[in-house]
DNA sequence: TCTGGGGTCCTAGGACCC
DNA sequence: TCTGGGGTCCTAGGACCC
């Protein structure tokens, strides 16, 4: 746990010492701090027909907007909100800028998606002064360099301050010390825990488990029977603020292993169609697409995954997903795509109106693992120069420069 | 009024093997 | 002549996060 303390600092350095960064508003500010006529305008970041509201700045909040929301509800909400597309180019420039600025602190840069990160600063108290002081100097740094703002949480682990850094915004720090732990949580509603969703929250209200604090004084024997063995177990330790889990320096995932640290479990893609359809034809030319995009994603990654998930959306919401294994992991356009056509084959549909359909790739192994076995007659080879081909055009031409034959009308 | 797209992790049942 | 136990892999679904 905390070190030891060295005699020349404070007890309460050391004992919160893991910072939680979390951008305020980002994409919604990062839209807005070059458009100074949007000064005083509720803005909504998203759009696009069936789309969700993905940020929306404070006076959009005050009419109710909330990321995760139906475009249209939102635009119910606030009529007058500008809503703008969102142009992640823009983002991830302004979130890679600021992930920089981190790791002039800390190599302890634990990044968890393009606007928040987990920073272990115990290592930078002697250089930079107290995790406070480091906050603040932090914050003053990002407002100055990227005209937006940010909440910084600070506690001694990793989920008090994600949690603190809810109460500090915005713009804003809030201290949570260690002895303030359980007083701090106890009177929350079970929903406000990290890892407690909206369907856990129903479960344990229905259970008369309300607060964190009744979870605190429930038998961990009686959680789990409710909400599982582990999870049971780690809203109990939670609830009590026992958590060891500590800051593991590197990217988001979602954003490529750059930095080292674990690679990509899985790489997928997914999209709603315009209006829901029942045409084999449109929708085994939507797998192409994904299937397309995703294999070359991982070629440019340099991995192959094993296993093949469709995901089916129908038009009332409701999701299945199947998966096939194969012997070998793959990363061969053609490969993936004939499995995902099986896969959605095999659903034996007639004129189910679909919504959205998804393919992804899982049990993902470096390229140079895999030991393609060599079977006369086999074509696999041939397709597999076909997509390095065309990668290499793709690269010098752009994108669009080669498609696979079925997508060019 | 409906409900995106990218991920991670957990659970549970069945197959299979020792 | 009763229904052993793991451990691992595969599949499907679900919850959660941003």
């Amino acid at each position: 746990m905390t070190p030891a303390t060295p005699p020349d600092t404070t007890p309460a350095t050391t004992a919160t010492p893991i910072l939680h960064v979390d951008m305020d508003a980002f994409y919604a500010s990062v839209a807005v701090r070059d458009r100074p006529d949007l000064l005083g305008v509720p803005v909504i970041v998203g759009g696009g027909y069936r789309g969700v509201v993905l940020s929306a700045n404070y006076l959009a909040r005050h009419a109710g907007v909330g990321s995760g929301m139906p475009m249209t509800r939102a635009r119910r909400l606030c009529p007058g909100a500008e809503v703008i597309s969102p142009d992640f180019d823009t983002f991830t420039t302004v979130s890679s800028s600021v992930m920089e600025n981190f790791r002039r602190i800390t190599p302890l840069v634990e990044v968890l998606s393009l606007d928040e990160a987990f920073l272990d600063v115990r290592g930078s108290t002697r250089r930079l002064g107290t995790p406070v002081e480091i906050a603040e100097r932090l914050r003053a740094t990002i407002h100055d360099e990227q005209g937006i703002t940010c909440s910084v949480g600070v506690a001694g682990s990793v989920t008090m301050a994600k949690m603190a850094s809810r109460w500090a915004k915005p713009d804003g720090v809030f201290v949570c010390a260690p002895s303030s732990v359980t007083t701090l949580l106890h009177p929350l509603d079970v929903g406000e825990l990290y890892g407690v969703g909206e369907k856990t929250s129903e479960l344990l209200h229905r259970l008369g488990l309300v607060t964190i604090g009744d979870i605190a004084h429930t038998p961990v024997r009686t959680l789990q029977r409710a909400v599982g063995d582990h999870l049971g177990r780690h809203l109990h330790d939670l609830a009590w603020g026992v958590d060891d889990r500590q800051v593991v320096a590197r990217n988001s995932s979602a954003f490529g292993a750059v930095m080292g640290g674990d690679p990509d479990k899985s790489m997928g893609a997914s999209e709603t169609f315009g209006h829901d359809t029942d045409d084999r034809a449109v929708i085994v030319r939507e797998l192409l697409r994904l299937t397309d995009r995703v294999t070359t994603r991982m070629r440019v990654a340099g991995v192959a995954g094993r296993t093949i998930t469709i995901t089916v959306r129908f038009a009332d919401f409701t999701t299945i997903t199947r998966s096939r294994t194969l012997g070998e992991a793959t990363d061969v356009t053609q490969e993936v795509f004939g499995e995902a056509v099986r896969s959605y084959d095999a659903l034996g549909l007639q004129r189910a109106r679909i919504r959205l359909v998804g393919v992804r790739l899982e049990g993902l192994v470096p390229r140079e693992l895999v030991h393609r076995q060599l079977i006369l007659g086999q074509r696999e080879h041939g397709w597999s120069e076909a997509d390095r081909a065309a990668d290499r055009i793709g690269r010098r031409f752009g994108r669009d420069a080669v498609r696979p034959a079925s997508l060019l009308t």
